[in-house]
DNA sequence: CTACTCAGTTGATCTATTGAACTCACATTG
DNA sequence: CAATGTGAGTTCAATAGATCAACTGAGTAG
């Protein structure tokens, strides 16, 4: 089979999966970022099977967003640690999180939530625009070329639709 | 085998990977926000093989995501389209692209950008706090339990970690 | 009448995921 | 000091998913 690679889309959402898109990469960096850090720990945890725990592990480390540290010499025992990169993509992760507290309806409401140091309040993370802050909604967006955007593998055909271009279209009815 | 489903884990990131979170199916959905619509375009705007995306296509419609309209009677012809929850997912596919613009080094820059129609700005999408509209980052987050948090598969020991604590921790170093 | 488009199915092949068992070094307990 | 336990994986058989490519079938265009 070989798992097709997204590695070379010209499509930075396609390269963030190609790092973080397999399944369970999420939620070992969501155990990252939470608490467990030893293998075991995450291996219990989130019920992985131990070698696709490794091989998820060595990948993350592969592409930098995690690290293998030592903290133990004898016994030889290691720590997993989120990178800057990893660091990062929390945010994100928690904006998907936020998503399925409002779409895949849990049973009792939302098992977890989020409390903002700076200003106190619990609070649902929200895509904002890094120019006036405020929430953005597809509706809301324009999508233009940028430099690096050309016809390819995975894109052979997204150019034609862009360019100064109301994201989701300009016939779209959202109706369910 | 059986990949294993998160559907049953309390936790709304597992829940919504269980929705969006296998290969190709946030390439879909941008696709269907960028603009092709149709069976034929999304194979081959994407290379993905064609009974993959017929079985992503009706995932996505039967957790209500995307709907499957017919444009045309005679013959008959199909067009997706993002449903609210579709769409509400876009920002957040947002975050991810720009994550990925920032840490998956594309080789000419970003292959496209966003434009706020309300500001006019170009601007990097970016998850903010509901409550005072500043940026997120993991450091400045506190996680707290939430109604539905418990231990059960998927998050054994992560309610230990949580309880009006630090997210990544209090012993973080983020030195990679 | 033939070729082409759209929207998928069907089937053979191959690989990633799973679950469970195994290794190996060190630590703890009775 | 023998027996058990813990951390951090590795190895292995079985199987569900992914891939490629060819096929179907309705309709339309030339």
């Amino acid at each position: 089979m070989r798992q097709t690679s997204f590695a070379a889309m010209q499509c930075s959402l396609a390269r963030s999966l190609e790092m973080v898109g397999d399944w369970w990469s999420p939620l070992i960096l969501r155990d990252l970022a939470l608490g467990p850090r030893r293998f075991d720990e995450l291996a219990v945890d989130l019920g992985i099977s131990r070698n696709l725990l490794a091989t998820r592990l060595e990948g993350l480390a592969v592409d930098g967003i995690v690290t293998r540290l030592r903290y133990l010499d004898h016994p030889p025992r290691y720590r997993y640690q989120l990178t800057q990169a990893g660091v990062d993509l929390v945010p994100v992760l928690m904006a998907l999180t936020a998503w399925g507290d409002r779409w895949a309806t849990p049973d009792d409401g939302p098992p977890i939530r989020y409390r903002h140091r700076t200003c106190g309040h619990v609070f649902t993370p929200t895509v904002c625009c890094s120019s006036c802050a405020e929430a953005v909604s597809s509706e809301s967006v324009h999508v233009l070329p940028g430099p690096g955007g050309r016809p390819g593998p995975g894109t052979m055909l997204t150019g034609e639709f862009i360019g100064a271009r109301l994201m989701n279209g300009d016939e779209v009815d959202t109706k369910r």
